[in-house]
DNA sequence: AAAATAAACTAACACTTATTAGGGCTAAGT
DNA sequence: ACTTAGCCCTAATAAGTGTTAGTTTATTTT
């Protein structure tokens, strides 16, 4: 009877976790079963719950996991003492590195929690909606400043967001430009694009 | 017994397969079953059978209906005699354009090809990719021509397909700015960022 | 070593899934 | 008026879903 193998200082739980991230973002949460998760873990279906409650807490956990460290960031950059362009670099190569070092569950994050049952849908779409708008009033900061062009902040908010969560082709791509390179390049065209013409 | 109402010149195929892009916008290819199609049409989940083959055929005829249009499209502006800046934004007005008037599809084509099966899957990861390369070599040999800045072109492409794609944001914001604008405000942000500093 | 706990197993459950078969209604074409 | 073909229905099927119960095996604690 082959146990689930733990790294040191993480449960069974932590594991199943992992490989269901890589599985909700292969397939799909919808798509992916109880029983293909199993096997990537190595033991039958039934086992796993004696280590989570059920499928939908697997995609909550990893869903609000996610959510909160950009919560948590965006607390601090917003209390920087920086411009508003600097906060909105910051905030972008947090974004990249975030894409690039948690891959699967930032993905699974933002692809997949139309598959949360509310109170928890309702929920995150409402974070998800504050947090954009803590973005675009650090735009329209910038744009009273005359550091950022005159454009309509939401606008830039979902070119921002979305553009970031490319990186997962970037990911998937064979011949890749390093990351930091990726991050250089990406801040290069955003910042840039965000800039007033002086 | 209720029949399938049609538009003219439409057949019940087409309302099945508008319907179909509906619901697997808001759910999922895998999450929306026949039974919610059926509904969503009026009429029996058998009865869908008498005009369509199986569910993946919807999924396959909305993809590969978008994906015909792109090519298309990138064909005529390859072949304008126009510079290397000015074919990047004609693409990228299309790209908005496509996203804002055939929304469900193009949201469907984007995010749920996954679940394409063999040998469609690969035929269209195939056509995606070389997509990709006709955008990338439009970028480069803007650089070439010192019309846009040295930047690695794949990381454009990528920042500019995604870009594009946050629209579905903009589609279910509440208090949109309209279209026209929309465009305008993307095609500042992005063409600007890729402009080569004089 | 014995007892207690944790974690795996097998078997089964109640549902939902896409899809097929067969029969009847209805409109169009002759 | 009669046939034909198109369309929809009900009923059923086989496969797959998440999850629970009960039992057995491994590990940890006493």
């Amino acid at each position: 009877m082959a146990r689930i193998k733990t790294e040191k200082n993480g449960s069974r739980k932590d594991v199943i976790l992992s490989k269901a991230a890589t599985l909700f973002r292969e397939k799909g949460y919808k798509a992916a079963s109880m029983r293909d998760l199993a096997e990537a873990v190595g033991v039958e279906a039934a086992s796993l719950y004696n280590h989570i409650k059920s499928k939908s807490e697997l995609l909550h956990d990893l869903v609000f996991n996610v959510a909160n460290r950009f919560v948590l960031k965006m607390d601090e950059i917003e209390s920087e003492p920086i411009s508003s362009l600097q906060k909105m670099e910051k905030l972008l190569r947090f974004h990249i590195s975030e894409m690039i070092h948690n891959y699967e569950e930032v993905y699974v994050s933002d692809r997949e929690w139309k598959h949360l049952s509310d109170p928890y849908l309702s929920n995150f779409q409402n974070q998800r909606r504050v947090y954009r708008k803590r973005i675009a009033a650090i735009i329209e900061e910038g744009i009273r400043n005359k550091e950022i062009k005159s454009i309509d902040a939401p606008t830039v908010v979902l070119i921002f967001l979305h553009a970031v969560s490319g990186i997962e082709s970037w990911h998937r791509s064979t011949k890749k430009i390093n990351a930091a390179e990726l991050e250089q390049n990406m801040v290069a065209i955003l910042i840039d694009g965000l800039k007033a013409n002086k």
